[in-house]
RNA sequence: GCGGGAGUAGCUCAGCUGGAUAGAGCAACGGCCUUCUAAGCCGUAGGUCCUGGGUUCGAAUCCCAGCUCCCGCGCCA
């Protein structure tokens, strides 16, 4: 039969259909296809349990009567056990002609799309300017990034945005800071940024002394707002500062961005967004504030989203306003993805729900908006890792660190190599180390720093996956000598690591359509992890380079296959690999 | 106070949204390099899934109550 790229959806519309004739299962009849226990089978299907129970049958004759029903095949055998579940092991054959069929990451990519493709903007990364991007920064960069591969990837059309904090309140200190000290920033010396970041350490320390240098860090932010020329040298000159050295850590992480439109470039909309707002009495005066409630929401019906403070300057929600209707406006978003800090939920709630209303009553269409958010970084003592009073290690301190630790163990295991090939493979370890350490767990979770973490290299770790992708590549460097079998003429698989590692192979679309579904990176990181441990099994007990060409041929195809699907997914985490290691 | 997260092996975490005997990594212990890269493989040990009820064929997962920790809640982002 015809299968496709994600089989279980075969199982699953051949279970629905033989439910058809059936009268138990009149009204529909969902199978629960799900990944079995390879004790068991491959695939099991659940289904049958509820609805036995819902028109209260016997599941067992139940599922019994759908085994019996079932058209004859070789591809698997079908069993009943337990309760009542149903068993599918697939035919060795089967297996086989999967694993052949799926070769090259395109078919994989047309097949995992599985919808429209939409355009997606993703907002991620946003560090605010005048700071240097410290550990905390890690979290939406690599994320974001991740997700904005995933989803171009499975065929969407992708805008990634990064919505820099160029507009906040910090540039009032900043330059009051700057003024004060009569600095020039053309001579901040060899790394600038840090010049910026000690002088408004300094200008944060003057305002909370004494109430005459607030008040003038103030005035300097309104100058600013206003369109003081000075002022706005000044900011541009901060920005571009702040940008060489962002620039600079997105290259290290092969991070890309088609647009930084921070909130200053909303600037001028925010009038727009209130007059708006007002027109459609979604928004209201409250204590001086403009702010919007929520009634039929249990809380913030209650608890304001201000759009326009009492002294009437914008904040966040008013770029975040303009932002949004930017997107949908001038590049037709379908959806948009932010991915912030968790602490940030309430605040986009309140967006999404003032956004949906204000579309609405403009008539305009509305992108879907998805609020990916993630856990906080701790510090030692279980607190978050703040910018102001501790120092959190600099995100580039932590980079160079790893690429650091990666060099002494590629030397360590290829003494002979140049410095420059060390350094070249140490980079894609070491930050593939880093980046996999933070995509691997479920993002939703705090977790505190930790270089032991951040920079293991063992077990379930980007460099284990990549060892296993340089091993591949090994054997295939030894096998270039025109001797070897070819796929055509491979036999289904046999051993029992043979079997578990092309069974593991067929499990790869429901890895990503897992991933995509709750846009949760980690999902595709497990999935990662045991095909390569499975491969180091089969590799440590089947040996490829065998005389039986069928049993090569196989081998080969197995290696080609998980190789291919172990480089499309770390692609899509954003984690290279190398030939050898 | 209101709302939201979290509590699983000594440590760090998975657990496919209610399925079969709860799984990995690290750390510990014992094996495996004259054979495709030992960043590896094989094995041993390690559990009150925070506690107590409930729902049902079946609960780490769902509902209720309680304990502990973290976060958000009027002009920061």
């Amino acid at each position: 039969m015809k299968f496709n790229f994600d089989c279980s959806e075969n199982l699953e519309a051949l279970l629905v259909e033989t439910a058809r004739s059936l009268d138990e299962f009149e009204g529909g009849f969902e199978p629960q296809i799900r990944q079995a226990d390879e004790r068991f089978g491959d695939f099991q299907a659940n289904g049958v349990l509820p609805r036995a129970k819902k028109i209260g049958k016997n599941p067992r004759e139940m599922a019994q009567r759908i085994i019996d029903s079932l058209p004859a095949t070789e591809d698997w055998e079908v069993s009943l056990a337990g309760p009542g579940f149903i068993n599918f092991k697939l035919s060795p054959d089967f297996l086989l002609r999967w694993v052949r069929a799926f070769d090259q990451p395109e078919k994989i990519a047309v097949s995992a799309l599985g919808q429209e493709p939409k355009k997606i903007v993703i907002d991620f990364s946003s560090p605010n300017t005048a700071k240097q991007m410290h550990v905390g920064h890690i979290r939406s960069t690599i994320i974001g990034e991740s997700l904005a591969r995933l989803m171009i990837f499975c065929g969407h059309k992708v805008i990634r945005d990064n919505h820099l904090g160029d507009w906040g309140t910090q540039f009032g200190i900043l330059l009051y800071a700057i003024k004060r000290e009569n600095v020039s920033l053309d001579q901040l010396g060899e790394d600038p940024i840090a010049e910026l970041e000690n002088l408004y350490r300094k200008g944060t320390a003057w305002t909370k002394e004494d109430e005459s240098s607030l008040e003038k860090a103030r005035k300097e932010l309104v100058e600013l707002q206003a369109g003081n020329p000075e002022n706005l040298e000044l900011w541009k000159k901060i920005k571009e500062i702040s940008m060489d050295s962002f620039d600079a850590i997105y290259e290290m992480l092969g991070v890309r961005f088609d647009f930084a439109h921070g909130e200053s470039f909303y600037r001028d909309r925010v009038n727009q967004v209130y007059d708006s707002l007002l027109e459609h009495e979604i928004c209201e005066e409250n204590e001086g504030a403009l702010v919007v409630f929520h009634p039929e929401h249990k809380r913030f019906a209650k608890q304001p989203f201000i759009i326009r403070k009492k002294d009437g300057a914008s904040n966040y929600a008013t770029t975040d306003l303009a932002t949004l209707s930017y997107r949908q406006e001038e590049w037709e978003a379908e959806q948009i993805i932010y991915v912030t800090d968790g602490r940030q939920r309430d605040h986009f709630e309140q967006l999404f729900l003032t956004s949906r209303k204000w579309f609405k009553a403009e008539k305009r269409a509305i992108p879907e908006l998805s609020h990916v958010w993630f856990g906080t970084i701790l510090g030692e003592d279980n607190k978050a890792i703040k910018t102001r009073d501790g120092q959190p290690v600099k995100l580039a301190d932590l980079l160079n660190e790893a690429i650091e630790r990666a060099s002494r163990m590629v030397i360590e295991k290829n003494p002979e190599l140049t410095e420059d090939e060390v350094t070249r493979r140490a980079k894609v370890i070491g930050l593939g180390a880093v980046k996999y350490a933070d995509l691997s767990q479920d993002r939703t979770l705090d977790y505190a720093f930790s270089w032991e973490k951040l920079l293991a290299m063992q077990g379930n770790t980007a460099p284990y996956l990549q060892y296993a992708v340089a091993r591949i590549s090994s054997i295939f460097r030894k096998m270039a000598d025109g001797t070897t079998s070819t796929i055509e003429e491979a036999r289904p698989p046999q051993t029992p690591h043979e079997r578990t590692l092309a069974r593991k192979l067929l499990f790869f679309p429901l890895a990503l359509s897992q991933t995509r579904r709750d846009l949760k990176p980690h999902f595709l990181c497990t999935y990662l992890y045991e095909l390569a441990t499975d491969f180091s099994s089969f590799y440590n007990h089947d040996k490829v380079m065998v005389e039986d060409r069928p049993t090569q041929g196989l081998r080969i195809l197995l290696c080609l296959r998980t190789k291919t699907f172990l480089c499309a997914g770390l692609e899509i985490l954003g984690i290279e690999t190398l030939e050898k290691m």
